[in-house]
RNA sequence: GGGCGAUUAGCUCAGUUGGUUAGAGCAUCUGAUUUACAUUCAGGGGGUCGUAGGUUCGAAUCCUACAUUGCCCACCA
């Protein structure tokens, strides 16, 4: 074998393998009749920029979870992505346009596009580099992108299917729109932040009686100028005598009516509502029940229009001021009231979104949520953690229509003309290619939309238009539906609820068995990561300094549910991957005769090899039975503990330490290259890299860890008493280590050490292994007796029925270890007290099962033992 | 206004269906360097499990209330 460096030199390795397994398409897959199949589709990152922490952390889930499942046999297909996301890459190029002193709209459509195309370009290739660097086994030839031929082919034929089922309609209704964007927004896109607002109370003056008003309290008083009635609840007899009263209203001096209606709330505000339909979800529901002019007094970019009067052309907080300064020099500002309300803002701009009247494109989701719930109170999906399934069925038991035009240029456009020829509202084209003439009356005088669709309608249908839906093929038949999907629990309306009803409703079969929803990825005081506040740890930067083994170790080791991260966090992967590096150049360097074609069963077997070989393979056992059970339950940082546990504690501090002067027995080589083999194994889905540059130095063929086979169980599970035996070497070792630091005794200086036992079995246990006792706790003559050994001035322990003496002459200080037992005896009194009082309880004797008794008897008559000795021992001082 | 989490050592987190003296990593303190690894090794200190009640023979674990904190949803202008 080739010598391995004392480090781990993880640069040049992370390079060679990310390479390779690119190079040689390791982790291609096909469909294959002869294997299960495991997939996943990749949360398809945006091509707005680079990835970040949160991708890092998705990603790494994904992989470890391929990874196991790829080396226990199955066909596994990760899809790789991206997606086009709309507004949000619109917008970085916007604002690069901005940057060179132009517009998109002078610009033009056509070349902003290229523009767009080519920043595409570069980041989606950045992205997809990245997610190599990461180290996912990611099926590459597959690649897709939301917004390829094939993939728009898809995404036209879903809009005529669900135009054709009536289930996409045009109408002008009331839309979150954003004035930055100039365009419409879903609902899920308007985010509401709580906001320190105002309450303006501003009086309405009667037509007939211009001294006598109705007082409105309303948080928007822009809005005023485009009202056209007051309303107040039927019900509420402060107001009844007004009802049908006319109001002038001031500023522009409209006369309208008071309504009666009964959304309006008596005990809000003053009872009396400005209804403004055409800026008010509610006043638009309001004003269709009643009849009312519909007002438009904004221009798109939510600077006042022409319908403002005196108004127009401010900008709609610019007006509010003004009004709000007009309406008191004339009196009518009765009160100004903090009002604290949230207030939806863009997801992509953050701009406060305006109310806005519009003409959009609806999907019509009552039908498509009705299967996609059943699916899921069926059990035929599952969330992990569970709660997140109340989470999804709130909203989807809600679920609104969902605009899906967007007044942008990247993206669909949607697949609808307008026949200048035919009336309007009967001129509509819907077709999946551009149509040649109307069918209608012939005419070639069409136009297109010119809108495009929300991107979460491509995203929608990701689990099988990446799969070359709607062309039936092999591989969509043998991977769809996937079994996981990861990702944030963020995107739960936007994506996962909405890829479950398009899977139902173009497949006809759920598109993932699980949903696993991980944490978000927050900086060392709990904050969300951004560029803007500038707490943002680049993986890119994690990978160069500290490996990408260590990234995604560090990343879900010791994780909670939300992820606090800072850059020292990763000192515990990379410490572990040199660890695990540097135990491999030992094992290596001194292992040359070790039988390789031995498996691990085998050596197993042989029930009279050496307890720290019996034991150090019985824990293998036992730990790769507990990760299986903790991968499969997605419990990956469990799985990692274990992993660490055995790998460091286990193997190298114990094994590794212990066999320090056997090397040269051919079995102990065997059995230590086994369990590095082995070990490797069950680390490569945490830590691909190491694992595969150590698995190369080991085998004398070509073959990969990332393809080679999950350790299989056997039978072989931890035995019971194994780890007794090798425990109580454990702790008589650590007993004389702790002696030794106790009483400043340097590691040079020899001691002695005799151990008095009574029981035959701790004899023989002790006598079989009493060079590894001398050994690491570099004991000098160390002796095994039966009789109470009557020495003064030693340091004493008691492990079980074993007590460890080591005579220190004149370094003793008897005052200092006499408090010392001292403590001791009272701790012990206490549990043993504890334990007693317990057992002469008639309640707990009377109720707790037998086996807890029994245990209890068991325990207390152990600490009585220990009692006595530690009594004896301190008697013995004095 | 509703819903969902969180609260365990200085920090980040484990803690399975209630049942040993509540664990780990980091940090801290003491000691170790011709040894695979100082990205190391050995040892120590450090917790009345947010508060108050309740259920139980027994509670970090189950129940109730409260406090603190985070997130999501919601048309009371």
């Amino acid at each position: 074998m080739t010598e391995l460096s004392t480090r781990f030199n993880f640069k040049e390795i992370d390079e060679k393998w990310c390479q390779h397994w690119v190079d040689k398409q390791t982790f291609h897959a096909e469909p294959n009749p002869d294997k299960k199949p495991f997939s996943i589709v990749i949360p398809p990152p945006n091509v707005t920029g680079i990835l970040h922490m949160g991708h890092a952390l998705n990603n790494t889930l994904q992989d470890i979870s391929m990874r196991y499942w790829r080396m226990n046999g199955r066909e596994a297909m990760w899809m790789p992505g991206t997606d086009h996301a709309g507004i949000a890459t619109q917008n970085v190029v916007e604002k690069q346009l901005a940057k060179e002193g132009t517009r998109r709209q002078e610009v033009g459509r056509e070349a902003f596009l290229e523009r767009l195309w080519s920043w595409k370009k570069e980041y989606g290739d950045t992205i997809i580099h990245q997610l190599k660097k990461l180290g996912s086994s990611c099926d590459w030839p597959r690649t897709r992108f939301t917004m390829d031929d094939g993939y728009s082919a898809a995404v036209k034929k879903v809009f005529v299917a669900l135009y054709d089922k009536g289930l996409i309609y045009r109408g002008e209704y009331i839309i979150n729109w954003c004035p930055r964007c100039l365009t419409a927004l879903s609902d899920e896109e308007a985010e509401h932040h709580d906001t320190q607002g105002h309450l303006y109370y501003i009086q309405y003056p009667f037509k007939d009686h211009p001294q006598e008003s109705l007082t409105v309290a309303t948080t928007r008083p822009e809005t005023m100028l485009g009202d056209t009635a007051v309303a107040v609840n039927p019900k509420d007899e402060r107001y009844s005598q007004y009802i049908g009263k006319t109001i002038v209203l001031p500023l522009i001096n409209r006369e309208i009516p008071v309504i009666a209606d009964d959304f309006v709330n008596p005990q809000f505000g003053t009872g009396a509502v400005k209804v403004t339909p055409a800026h008010d979800p509610n006043d638009f529901m309001m004003g269709q029940r009643h009849n009312l002019p519909f007002i438009n007094i904004m221009r798109p970019n939510a600077v006042l229009n022409e319908n403002a009067g005196d108004f127009s052309d401010m900008d709609r907080f610019e007006a509010r001021e003004a009004i709000i300064e007009t309406l008191r020099e004339q009196k009518l500002l009765s009160d100004i009231k903090a009002h604290p309300h949230a207030v939806g803002h863009c997801y992509r701009c953050h701009t406060v979104v305006e109310p806005y009247l519009s003409r959009q494109w609806f999907v019509k989701m009552k039908p498509l949520a009705e299967p996609a719930i059943k699916v899921v109170r069926e059990g035929k999906i599952n969330f992990y953690p569970q709660r997140w399934t109340k989470v999804y069925m709130n909203w989807m038991e809600n679920i609104r229509d969902w605009c899906i035009s967007r007044q942008i240029w990247w993206g669909h456009r949607i697949p609808v003309w307008y026949c200048a020829d035919c009336p309007p509202e009967k001129n509509v084209i819907v077709a999946q290619e551009t149509p040649s003439a109307c069918p209608v009356c012939q005419s070639t005088r069409l136009t297109q939309d010119e809108d495009v669709l929300d991107t979460w309608f491509s995203s929608w249908l990701w689990p099988f238009a990446t799969l070359e839906w709607p062309h039936d093929n092999e591989a969509l038949k043998y991977f769809y539906p996937t079994n996981c999907l990861f990702t944030a629990p963020e995107i739960i309306f936007f994506w996962v609820a909405r890829m479950i009803m398009a899977g139902l409703e173009f497949m006809g079969d759920i598109p993932f068995e699980d949903v696993y929803l991980h944490g978000t990825v927050r900086d060392a005081k709990g904050r969300k990561m951004s560029k803007s506040l500038g707490n943002a740890i680049d993986p890119l930067e994690i990978i160069e300094e500290y490996g990408a083994d260590a990234l995604r170790f560090s990343l879900i080791v010791n994780s909670g549910q939300d992820l606090f991260i800072s850059k020292e966090k990763f000192e515990i992967g990379r410490n572990f991957a040199n660890k695990i590096w540097n135990a491999s150049r030992l094992v290596l360097m001194n292992s040359p005769q070790a039988d390789r074609t031995a498996t691990l069963e085998d050596l197993a077997a042989q029930k009279d090899s050496d307890l720290p070989s019996r034991w150090i393979i019985a824990r293998f056992y036992a730990t790769l039975e507990k990760i299986n059970v903790a991968i499969e339950k997605y419990k990956y940082s469990e799985a990692e503990n274990l992993i660490y546990e055995f790998f460091w504690t286990n193997f190298c501090d114990w094994y590794l330490e212990i066999i320090k002067k056997q090397w040269h027995d051919q079995t102990i080589q065997t059995i230590a290259y086994k369990i590095l083999e082995n070990a490797l194994k069950i680390i490569h889905p945490f830590m691909p890299f190491v694992t595969e540059e150590i698995w190369r130095h080991m085998q004398t063929d070509q073959t990969l860890i990332s393809v080679s086979a999950w350790p299989t169980r056997g039978d072989n599970l931890e035995d019971e008493r194994i780890s007794q035996d090798m425990q109580i070497l454990i702790d008589v070792v650590t007993a004389i280590r702790n002696a030794r630091s106790e009483w400043n005794i340097p590691n040079q200086q020899d001691i002695q050490c005799t151990l008095v036992c009574t029981s035959n079995d701790s004899q023989r246990l002790l006598k079989d292994n009493m060079s590894i006792i001398e050994f690491l706790g570099r004991v000098k003559d160390g002796a095994i007796t039966d009789k109470k050994e009557d020495v003064k001035n030693a340091a004493i322990s008691v492990i079980q029925d074993i007590t460890c003496v080591i005579p220190l002459g004149d370094v003793i200080d008897i005052a200092k270890e006499k408090t010392r037992i001292s403590t001791q005896i009272q701790k012990t009194q206490k549990t043993a007290d504890n334990l007693t009082k317990r057992l002469q309880n008639e309640t707990f004797l009377n109720k707790a099962p037998a086996d807890v008794i029994q245990k209890e008897k068991e325990r207390l008559s152990q600490w009585q033992h220990e009692m006595t000795t530690l009594k004896a021992v301190l008697s013995n001082l004095e």
